[in-house]
DNA sequence: TTGACTCCCATAATATCCCATGATATCCCA
DNA sequence: TGGGATATCATGGGATATTATGGGAGTCAA
């Protein structure tokens, strides 16, 4: 039925994109990635990635499983205190009627960006690159490529489907 | 489907702002804060977080929830006297027309707040720290972070996988 | 009358909204 | 299948609304 293959089909964002950051700091997000907003119903909220120096995009969905997590937690946790401040410096992007958000000032510092973005698609969420960035990761990962060959993926039939009934 | 998703989300409070305390102690509390509060139709309660040297700011919603928690504690140990007291500290802010609160004293000394004030949104609720005490909390969580890596998350289950956090 | 509090207005900076445009991608039909 | 018509995309600029903040006029109590 549609909406099973729905509920099944959770890529998000793909693909890899180059758009210029204005001097109000906006930025095109790319509109296969809208689209895939639009289709969750969700708000897009960018926060500060907790591995790169770069900003992390994804749904208010997601997001909000992490929200949730922190209430599991002991609040005087190592985790809890990392988790808060993710939540911090995650914003909730407003879209213009051109599907451009601007960038707060706060992780335009953090990531190092100036005029141009490297929208980096990875599924659950994408990355937003300064184009420096981008290559000192692009080219350490090439590296790790030729040094190890490629890695080993495991994939199970299974996974999806049980994900979607665990809930 | 379209409900269930909407459901999910309760985002109320994210993003990080620094607002100035003027000499009447009044502050403006950021307006997307405000915008959430207005749509859960809840006063904002202010009182002394339980955990830090800071203010936390929630809905009234999730203030019973906490009351109810001590409600569970045996009533007359030593644990639920201290949260009863620390409750006892609440206050409903009234907005003036320009989105400003006042801050009750007890909670500026309490906090140590004099003429700054760092918004700190966390998802269910927020606090209101000195600069000062933000920027240890801040480097805390970076040192955290760098020590022992990002939390990682089981999203079908929204709980967190890490063993410190056995109890 | 002095202070403390509440309400209301002023303002500069900034975010938001709206319309325009060139470039590219997509469509459609002969 | 070619190529023009149409839609979509990324981007620019300017008008308008909102935000954070300062300050003052009125009110009440001591």
């Amino acid at each position: 039925m549609l909406k099973f293959t729905k509920d099944l089909i959770r890529i998000m964002f793909l693909s890899t994109s180059h758009n210029k950051i204005d001097l109000k700091c906006r930025v095109s997000i790319p509109a296969s990635y809208r689209i895939n907003l639009e289709k969750e119903i969700s708000p897009l909220i960018l926060f500060k990635s907790l591995q790169f120096k770069c900003i992390e995009g994804t749904t208010a969905n997601r997001m909000q499983q992490y929200i949730d997590a922190i209430d599991q937690l002991n609040a005087l946790s190592d985790e809890a205190a990392v988790l808060r401040m993710m939540m911090a410096d995650a914003f909730e992007m407003k879209f213009d009627s051109g599907g451009r958000v601007i960038i707060p000032e706060i992780l335009m510092d953090f990531s190092g960006l100036t005029d141009k973005a490297v929208f980096m698609g990875i599924g659950e969420s994408f990355y937003i690159w300064s184009p420096s960035e981008y290559k000192v990761q692009y080219n350490y990962s090439q590296q790790i490529l030729k040094e190890k060959g490629p890695p080993k993926l495991i994939l199970s039939k299974n996974k999806l489907l049980n994900d979607v009934n665990d809930e």
